[in-house]
DNA sequence: TTATTATTGTCAATATGTTGTCAAATTAAT
DNA sequence: ATTAATTTGACAACATATTGACAATAATAA
């Protein structure tokens, strides 16, 4: 009963989650600049940190939601700028394990903690129960669709 | 007292709306597949439709969150495809007001149905409560940041 | 009225991300 | 063990979106 409610409130989050997510590139942008990172090379270097162990540009992608090849263009330029180290992956000849080099992991960590505080500050007008309910409903929506 | 708490939850939210906003494409693009319609195209179409006149393309950036740059793009290959029509602005000789043709009309109608099932099928899991507090404090989220 | 400021369209360069294709490598089936 | 299906890296073409710059137009201030 009353489904046909939650069809258009569903539409309204999708809307806004395009909008937020275009939001979020932004200042994301803007907090990495200061170390020459972007948001797509954030996510990459957030990535690999959250796996703890060194992954494969596909592992990699299946985590983040992207390509692999969108993921493997990014990894080509960071390698370069020398935030990543490449290693020989003996389970696959081709498939080269990616880690973050000294200077990523450095550079991570002050991004998180600057990340940290900017969250902190644009959660205070919202509880702690909100948040989590909303992160809940979001990690529902991801797994119904899926692919 | 507490915030350190909210800075993760914040920080997986971010996180999720990324991988959400890339699945809402590519759904988006599926839906839209029968009508030759992108997600991108669709947005476009949900603007004008939502404000009910016509509207310049700076105004429809504005409201969709995006540059006008990238929504004078879509709307010059829209207008190629016979989904808009250009309308002389009184108020402005070089910004043109935008609007759906008919077949632009009856494109974002089908559109529409097609997506409101979609929302329903999707939001089986998630109670109407749920939902209203997930768009709630996204759109504060939203109001948090703005540019 | 005139000068300044803001908005808009346009053009260019760049970043991000997708799909499609191919061959090489791996895994699963038979 | 051989074959078939899947995964992966590499390359190309394209779609989406941003920033920066410039001139034309409009709005505001002086």
């Amino acid at each position: 009963m009353k489904e046909f409610k939650k069809g258009p409130i569903f539409t309204d989050i999708v809307l806004e989650v395009f909008k937020l997510g275009g939001l979020f590139v932004s200042e994301g942008d803007q907090m990495g600049a200061e170390y020459g990172i972007t948001s797509a090379r954030w996510k990459v270097l957030g990535a690999l940190s959250l796996a703890g162990e060194p992954q494969t540009a596909s592992q990699i992608a299946r985590n983040m939601g992207l390509t692999r090849q969108a993921v493997q263009r990014l990894i080509d330029v960071m390698y370069k700028d020398e935030l990543l180290l490449f290693h020989n992956n003996p389970e696959h000849k081709r498939a080269k394990l990616i880690s973050l080099s000294e200077h990523g992991e450095v550079i991570y960590a002050q991004l998180y903690n600057k990340q940290l505080t900017w969250a902190v500050n644009r959660s205070t007008a919202i509880s702690e129960a909100e948040l989590e309910t909303t992160l809940s409903v979001l990690k529902r929506i991801a797994d119904t669709i899926d692919r």
